[in-house]
DNA sequence: TCCATTCCTTGACGTATGTCAAGGGAATTG
DNA sequence: CAATTCCCTTGACATACGTCAAGGAATGGA
């Protein structure tokens, strides 16, 4: 269990409260609950109700939906300090996606009616929240578009650069996940990916050594983009 | 122009405002200004600067973004009550899509600061719009969804099918576009989605006659999604 | 250390869907 | 009413991508 003071630094810190008053945060860690996941395990499941939303303190957590098939969509992978479950938090929904913990997983959850009292009590929690939102659909909007607009080769070197910028350097990138679970995220199959990997190898775009990407080319890159 | 009391009744009727005092109806009409569009017009561009949301009073509007070869994938289409360009109004972001008028249009333009003004002073609009925000959250996680887990037949099944419930019938639908601008909607192309029509009618699924569909086998379609 | 997974890659193949081209029909405009 | 434009459909073809199958590399647990 990590200290009362260790998660108002957290929550201080974080994406989605930074700039709240001290008192602010005192309240929302009043109200929130740690919470353990084994790696793998289930977060929560799509049609399912939702209960709050959750702040990842550590670990990765993946949220997805996945077909009657078994095909599966990753719509984003998060991190410390990032927010997921926020969808429904202020609609009277059935989550419409899964969220699973990528490696063991220790998260804050904040229960749907204790929150909603804050944010109607304190606007700047409620414009927080508004531009958490806000965020999560700029997200989206920028995945349907990569999706529908663009082929897996160029989704592959946009998210590359994103590692790239994401790790502060241009020379080489570290994949953070499986490659299985990168596909998924890019909306393709591990085969495909393998491939892609493999012409770009070709190509002199990169050199691969396990989970380590070296850029050879990155303003070519850049363009490929 | 309409007039003052017939926009109030529209505002007080929309999904995004209904609920809402009538004091704060009234803040909304003065704040917001009267915006006409053609047949095909440009209501805003993405990657400029976002001044406000719209909500329709009569028309149709479409959310797409297009790529540089040309693609172009629509996010929805919207009709009259509808709000849209919400995505960046609590954050400091270009536009992420572009906005068009399908026919000729007329909506209610509210400029961003006042808003948020208001937003800040009045608990009940920040929930209300946190709740459209979610809704369109939902909306673009289920689009993401149908696009990378289900084939363009799929999608045009649960189209009609959402048709069908927003027409309340389900012996035959009125296609509300073009079907070019349906096969964008889809995610495809026109030549794609005339074969899929073919197929389904000689199934035996539907019977085409123009921008009327005859659903003959509603259930089957419902399987089929 | 060994075993058992899981992960990754590669090949061969099938298929859905995009692309290009042409033509007919509907709708809009002068 | 004529004429132009747009919309829709169909055919032939190209291609990106998914699927199935197999083998090897890496990983993790006993």
């Amino acid at each position: 269990m990590i200290e009362r003071t260790e998660k108002k630094t957290l929550l201080a810190g974080s994406i989605l409260f930074q700039g709240l008053s001290n008192e602010l945060i005192n309240r929302l860690v009043s109200i929130s609950r740690q919470k353990q996941y084994c790696k793998g395990e289930t977060i929560f499941l799509e049609g399912r109700p939702s209960h709050g939303f959750y702040l990842i303190i550590q670990g990765q957590v993946k949220i997805f939906k996945a077909s009657a098939e078994g095909k599966e969509q990753t719509f984003y992978t998060f991190g410390p300090g990032e927010p997921f479950g926020l969808t429904t938090l202020f609609l009277n929904k059935k989550s419409p996606a899964c969220a699973t913990s990528m490696v063991p997983t220790t998260v804050l959850f904040f229960p749907k009616e204790k929150l909603l009292q804050l944010t109607v009590d304190h606007p700047p929690l409620a414009l927080s929240m508004l531009s958490g939102l806000s965020q999560r659909l700029c997200q989206l909007v920028e995945k349907i578009g990569s999706l529908a607009l663009h082929g897996a080769p160029h989704r592959l070197s946009a998210h590359l650069i994103y590692l790239a910028e994401q790790q502060g350097r241009t020379d080489q990138v570290f994949l953070d996940m499986p490659k299985k679970q990168l596909a998924c995220l890019l909306g393709t199959t591990p085969e495909n990916l393998s491939r892609i990997f493999a012409d770009m190898s070709n190509e002199g775009l990169i050199k691969m050594n396990g989970k380590c990407v070296q850029l050879l080319r990155y303003r070519k890159l850049l363009q490929h983009k």
